[in-house]
DNA sequence: CCGAGTCTTTGAGACGATTCAAAAGAATCT
DNA sequence: AGATTCTTTTGAATCGTCTCAAAGACTCGG
C-alpha cells in the first residue's frame, strides 16, 4: 500500500541511500555482495523507483510529447507508432496528445507538456506560425515540427505536399479529367494549402484545358467530406466535376459515401483521389487512389532529430527533412476518360 | 533558455517563495496588490511551473495512463477520446500506451506508468488474469479494467460480449445462414472468447440446424482477417461457410477484401458481420454490419470510476459496469437467404 | 608493518514547489 | 493607547532521488 522509498530499501539492506542509488544506476561500481543484498531488499519491499523525484533531481525527463491534429485519423496514429518505436529503443516514452485542430486544446497540451518538463515536443501545429511554439522553444523545450515546414527555430520533417498535390492533379488530368474539384480546408492548415497549390500548378501546366473548382471545408473529417459530397452530388451533371482530389483520405472516404448514397458511380461518374494512403483507403467501398506518405518514417525521423538535438544541444544544427510522396492508383481513379 | 523557478519570481516580485506558491494555488488569500506584482514577475520571466516538483511534494499526479490493446484499431482511439474528454474537465491528462497485444510491452508500459506515479491506470489487459496488474494494485496504484471483467480487486467497465456474439449469431441465423464461421482469436483474449461463446450459444439455440466453424487467428488485425479470408475463399463452395462473424471490424475489413479479390460477392456468396462498429465499417467496400459498442462511453465511464476511487479511496466500493451492445445491419449481411 | 594505490561506501547537499506554524501588519473596539 | 481579532506574508521543513567529495576498507609491494 504505502509506496516504499530508497531509504527503506537502504535500511533493510543495511547500506546507505547512496549505495542503493548506485545499484539502481551504476550497478557495476557496487560490489556483487552488496548489490545482491540491495536487490533482495528491493524485491522484498516491492520498491518501485520514483521517476518523478529522479527527474526533478536529474532535470531531464525521458518522455516526449507528440501533439497531433487528429488522433482519429489513422495517418497520425501511424506517425505516432513510428515515433514510439524509436522511443522504445531509447527507453523513453511518447505521450500522444490530440489538438483536434483546435488552437485552444493545442495550447493546453503544450502548457501541460512544458510543465511536465518533457524532453521535447513533436508537433503538427494547427496554425502555421504559432507564437506559443516559439515561446516554448525560447524557454528551452526542443521542438520538432512534424508534417509541417520549420521556421528555422527548430527541426522539421515533412512530406512535399505541393509535389503530392501536383502528382494527384497530373494523374487526374492524364486520366482525361478536365473539371477537377479540390475538396479540403481550411487553407490555414499548411498541408491543405500546399496540396491545393500543387494541384493548381498541375492544372496550370495544362494550359487552360482544365478547370479547377475548390470547395472549402472547415475540418478534414469523414463527416465534412460527406457533406461536401452531398452538395456536389446535388449539382446538375454538367456543373459537376468529373474528379475530386480530397485533402486527405478521411474526407475522401466521406465523399465516396456521399457518391454511393446518391447513386453516383465511382470512378465512372466521378473519380476520387485521396491523400495519406491510410490502411482503410484500400478497404473502401471503391478502393481509393491516394498519395502515399511515409507515415511511420515521418514519426521515426522526427524523434530521431529530437533525440539528436537533446543529446548534443551545442553543436546541433536545425535541419529540415523532406520526403517525397508516392502515387497509389486504385479503382477510384482507374478509369480513362475521353476528354 | 534557463528555466525559471519560483525563487526567481519571488525575488523579482520582492516577496517570499511561499507567497508565490500561494498566488499559484490559492490566489484568493493573497492581497490583490501582491498578487498583481507576482503575476507580472511571472510574465516577465516567462516562468512555467515545474509540475514535476509539485507532484513530488504533493504526492499526487494529474495524469492517468490508458493502456490499450491496439492503437491502430479505431475502437480504442474512440475509447481514449472518451476518457480524454472527461480528463480534460478535471484538468488531468491521459497518456495513451499501446501494448499491441504483447505482454512484454504491456508490462513495460505499466512499469513506466507506475514509476511516474500516475494517478491511476485504465487498461485493456492482454491476458485475462495478470499478476502484474494485481501487484500494481497491491502497491497502491488504482486500476480500472476497460472492456474486460474485473476480478474484484478493481473497478471495470465492459460491454456484454457474450450477448454481442449471441446477437450476431442470431442475426445471421435469422437471415437463413446454416453454416457460419467465427473468425477471430486468440481465445486467450477474453473479448474474443466471449464473442465466440455468444455465437456458440446462438447456434446451439438453433437445435442442430446450424453448423459453426471456427478459424483461429493470432491477432485481431486487418492482415490476419485478410489471410483467413484467403483461405476461406479457396475452399470449395460446398465446404465454404455462407456467413462469417468476425471478432472485430478490422478483421472483417480484411476478410471482406479477401472476398473481393477472389471475386466472391458479399453478401450473396458470403455474408459478413463485424464487431465494434468503428466509423470505417460504414465506409467499407460493402458497408459492414456490425455489433456496436458504446466506445466513448466506455472510456468516459472508466475514468469516472477511477476519479471516484481516487477522490474517496476509503469508502470506495469497486463496481463493474456492463453495457449492452447493439446490432447494426448494413449491406454485408442484408440479404435473406433461402435455407 | 607501512604507505600507496584501488575499490566501495557514505552522507550531506541539491532539485523546485508546497505547507503550515508563526510572525508581522492592519483594522477594530474599548 | 492598548488589547483583540483578522488578514497577509514569511521561511524552514519536506517530498524521493542523485551526485560527488571524502572517508573507509582492502590489496600489495617493499
Amino acid at each position: 500500500m504505502a509506496t516504499r522509498n530508497i531509504k527503506e530499501v537502504a535500511q533493510l539492506a543495511r547500506v546507505s541511500v547512496g549505495t542503493v542509488s548506485n545499484v539502481l544506476n551504476r550497478p557495476e561500481i557496487v560490489s556483487p555482495a552488496t548489490r545482491e543484498r540491495v536487490f533482495e531488499a528491493i524485491k522484498k519491499l516491492g520498491f518501485v523507483r520514483n521517476e518523478v523525484a529522479r527527474h526533478l533531481r536529474v532535470g531531464r525527463s525521458r518522455t516526449v510529447g507528440l501533439v497531433v491534429l487528429d488522433v482519429s485519423n489513422p495517418f497520425f496514429v501511424d506517425v505516432a507508432q513510428g515515433a514510439e518505436s524509436v522511443a522504445d529503443d531509447h527507453d523513453s516514452m511518447v505521450v500522444l496528445c490530440n489538438s483536434a485542430g483546435d488552437t485552444g486544446r493545442e495550447r493546453r497540451h503544450l502548457d501541460q507538456l512544458e510543465q511536465q518538463r518533457v524532453m521535447g515536443i513533436l508537433i503538427t501545429p494547427v496554425e502555421m506560425e504559432s507564437p506559443w511554439v516559439e515561446e516554448l522553444i525560447a524557454r528551452g523545450t526542443p521542438v520538432v515540427l512534424v508534417d509541417s515546414p520549420a521556421t528555422g527555430l527548430q527541426c522539421s520533417v515533412a512530406v512535399d505536399d505541393r509535389l503530392g498535390g501536383q502528382i494527384a492533379g497530373a494523374h487526374l488530368i492524364e486520366r482525361g479529367h478536365r473539371r477537377i474539384m479540390f475538396v479540403g480546408g481550411p487553407m490555414s492548415i499548411k498541408q491543405v494549402a500546399d496540396r491545393h497549390a500543387g494541384v493548381t500548378s498541375a492544372v496550370a501546366a495544362a494550359d487552360g484545358a482544365v478547370e479547377l473548382l475548390t470547395s472549402s471545408a472547415h475540418t478534414l473529417t469523414v463527416a465534412e467530406g460527406r457533406a461536401i459530397g452531398e452538395r456536389v452530388a446535388a449539382l446538375p451533371p454538367d456543373e459537376r466535376p468529373t474528379a475530386a482530389f480530397c485533402a486527405n483520405d478521411m474526407m475522401a472516404l466521406g465523399f465516396l459515401q456521399a457518391m454511393a448514397s446518391h447513386g453516383l458511380r465511382v470512378p465512372e461518374d466521378l473519380a476520387i483521389i485521396g491523400y495519406d494512403d491510410i490502411d482503410f483507403a484500400a478497404a473502401a467501398a471503391v478502393p481509393l487512389s491516394s498519395i502515399r506518405q511515409p507515415r511511420e518514417l515521418l514519426g521515426r525521423t522526427a524523434i530521431d532529430l529530437l533525440l539528436e538535438e537533446v543529446a548534443e544541444p551545442e553543436q546541433h544544427r536545425h535541419r529540415q527533412v523532406i520526403f517525397q510522396p508516392d502515387l497509389v492508383i486504385r479503382e477510384s481513379s482507374a478509369l480513362r476518360r475521353d476528354a
